[in-house]
DNA sequence: TATGAATGAGTGTTCATTCAT
DNA sequence: GATGAATGAACACTCATTCAT
């Protein structure tokens, strides 16, 4: 039904569905959920208010299908880790890929990490997000053994940790985040520490 | 109710504006922005809706007043640090506190960070986050200076987002993180890394 | 499903038209008029929602083409009254088939009772009722009158009347109402009091 | 708080709450529940839509206060009736009363026949008004048991269910019923059908 | 200064009805 | 005829804000 292509890729929308569905990522991260109304997202969309319900039961639905769609992307991403065979050339891979969405998709991702921290919206989902970073968080680890980390675990719990630290500081900082630099930086030192994890 | 020391310690509210501030918080963190309503803050903080206005111009404004209590926080933090002259034990203080923090104040943190994701609600703060986040890692990166890193302020950067990543995860996967491991794990890297760059 | 005979017995559905019909009553038996949306009649019936207004009109078209369908069947048991040449039998047999409608058809019955109460929605099908209502009343004056009765149009309405309130409050009562033993109660007065006014 | 003189009598509304419950009866009594909205019940009342909801918390309760407030008038009514202790007089004290009501007070009656019959709306009111109903009962029981009645209870139902089926009947014929006369015949039926069972 | 009743714009949601296919 | 996607008016309800007391 969905056709992508490439990770950062989203097609034009061809269907009402897609069309809502974008209107309203483009409206939460903007906005955030609680201040975007069905009535914007409608007319975002150019649809009528009632449309909206023929695609999803609630705005609730909405929101969940929008994460759903985001896990997606996820899940690809690490599909693309396991390809590799040689660890360090896959971190290297996943932090760029990381680092890429973070320049490409900043509003998707101030919502998807906005969404994580606001409280009572999503008990229903909450479970879903803890599946994707735990998976995550396991395709880290696994690189970080077969690098020879001793604690693979806590290793890869922290370098997530801060991929995720800089993302949150892009997001806030916003404008005059020195994002180009820092890549290389953790890259720099990734490798550093990983030869001396090695040895 | 609880007896807490030095930074994280909150006088006994006198007058009705802290009460309202308190009980603001509290409710802000456990259900966010937009759903507290006022009558809820007035009615915890036990003084009437309409002498919340007597306080605050609007609901706005009493968010805003709110940030600039936690802003605070952080400032007391930042003095603390410069006081020490031991670069590297100033770091792993910072650390410990650090994670006490996000021990003790789970709630507090969550909602600050959120209150950065959170689109919409507060352009008119945002300068005075950025701010504090600036002198944050001017701390830092005077402390890695000290400490002869190379790149004293993408290290900072890094070392900054690294915690402020665990902070995130912590929040989002809230029971089973290894909160404790993390903390020596971060604060052994640390050590090492430091000696490595120190040579 | 139901097998009924006589009065009561309805045949199956043919063609579209009644299917909605029957479902309609069914629905709005059940959850009212007004909490019985087009939608669920469609599906109940089998057909797309676009399909019922090809049959009918609107909501209120096919609410009005149901009281006409049942109107018939208060025709058909008047019918059945006029032809039989001895009068205290036929009261006791248009006793006993209240009763019997009574406790078969008692979701119908509420429906047609509760229709006649609810203000607002059939001044357009009032007419019709009235005049259902006032026919009946005539034939049981007719029958008091063959009994001898003084005041047969009153002591019609007032049978009638009887009749009507055992209804309501089997409707009302519901589980635990005596119906069996009214029945007999009022079979029994009814003698009673027709050879009293026969004398 | 309520002060009421007598049983027909409702003194000129005071407070909105009163004006919004007579509002919310009248409009109910002509349109139904399901037909009269918030807008159209504050409209009527004089006051902002907002302010039905300080006032009751939702449409529904709004409803049942309105039950409630009937209920008390069945219960002085029946007060009133256990006060004299001749049978025969109270009867006839209450069948009068009855028809009065149906005469001064159509549009409240019709309201609460109407409830009982509707679906859905009130189960959590049922039980008041089977209750009620109940009480009613007995007390006509408790007359004709004075009065020597075989069966009390059924004859108890049995006249409960005349009167009901009257005003049933009153309510859906409306203009054209013969409800005087009906009254004098009931009470000279009433009379003969006692000293009958009297003797 | 303190109060809370009053307000009304705004929300998510439903559903009778239309109409292009 | 048959369909169901699209529509938008209407609904019950919320809540930030005001203001007379």
């Amino acid at each position: 039904m969905k056709e992508k292509q490439d990770i950062t890729t989203i097609k034009a929308p061809k269907n009402k569905g897609e069309q809502i569905l974008d209107a309203a990522t483009e409206l939460f991260a903007v906005n955030g959920f609680h201040n975007t109304s069905i009535s914007q997202i409608a007319k975002k969309a150019g649809v009528a208010k009632g449309s909206v319900y023929n695609y999803f039961e609630s705005k609730q639905a909405l929101l969940e299908a929008l994460i759903m769609s985001g896990v997606e992307l996820g899940e690809q991403m690490m599909q693309m880790a396991k390809k590799s065979d040689n660890a360090r050339e896959t971190l290297k891979i996943l932090t760029n890929i990381h680092f890429d969405l973070l320049q490409n998709d900043l509003k998707h991702w101030k919502f998807y990490m906005a969404l994580m921290l606001q409280p009572g919206i999503l008990e229903s989902v909450k479970g879903i997000l803890k599946e994707r970073v735990a998976k995550s968080v396991k395709v880290y680890e696994d690189l970080f053994t077969a690098l020879g980390s001793e604690q693979p675990h806590l290793a890869a719990r922290a370098f997530f940790a801060t991929l995720d630290g800089i993302s949150l500081q892009v997001m806030a900082d916003l404008e005059d985040y020195p994002l180009e630099e820092m890549k290389v930086y953790v890259l720099k030192i990734l490798l550093d520490f990983d030869k001396e994890e090695e040895k």
